[in-house]
DNA sequence: AATATGACTGTCT
DNA sequence: AAGACAGCCATAT
């Protein structure tokens, strides 16, 4: 296992690269960080960003289908307006349209 | 050391 | 389209 300030570092620092209006998914971001580091999977990116997401656009982090996180989904809808990410209504479910706003994370 | 839990994902029903 | 189930991996108790 690494060292996971290192860990927590290169996850957030993922985030923080996705430009606005773009978004980026768990999954990508494990792969791209645990290209580097090693191990690792989506569960532990989500579990970095709930205990150093504060300070991040974690918003701009999303679920593999284009769905929000279980909480937080009215904020980030919010954020999206405010930034013109592409979203996709399907009736009255709202996500983001992956195939538009997707963005390769980056470890800058 | 063992069990439970989580800002996940993919498949099947 | 939506819910159930099962993998996966690190942390917490």
């Amino acid at each position: 296992m690494i060292d996971p300030e290192e860990y927590t570092e290169l996850v957030l620092r993922c985030a923080e690269s996705v430009p606005p209006g773009r978004v980026t998914t768990y999954g990508a971001i494990a792969v791209a960080v645990g290209d580097v580091v090693g191990g690792g999977g989506p569960r532990q990116v989500g579990n970095v960003m709930a205990r150093h997401g504060g300070p991040v656009p974690w918003w701009r982090v999303v679920r593999s289908d284009g769905t929000l996180p279980s909480s937080h989904q009215g904020e980030a809808l919010a954020r999206y307006r405010e930034e013109g990410t592409p979203l996709k209504e399907s009736g009255v479910r709202t996500r983001v349209d992956l195939g538009a706003a997707f963005a390769e994370p980056s470890l800058r």
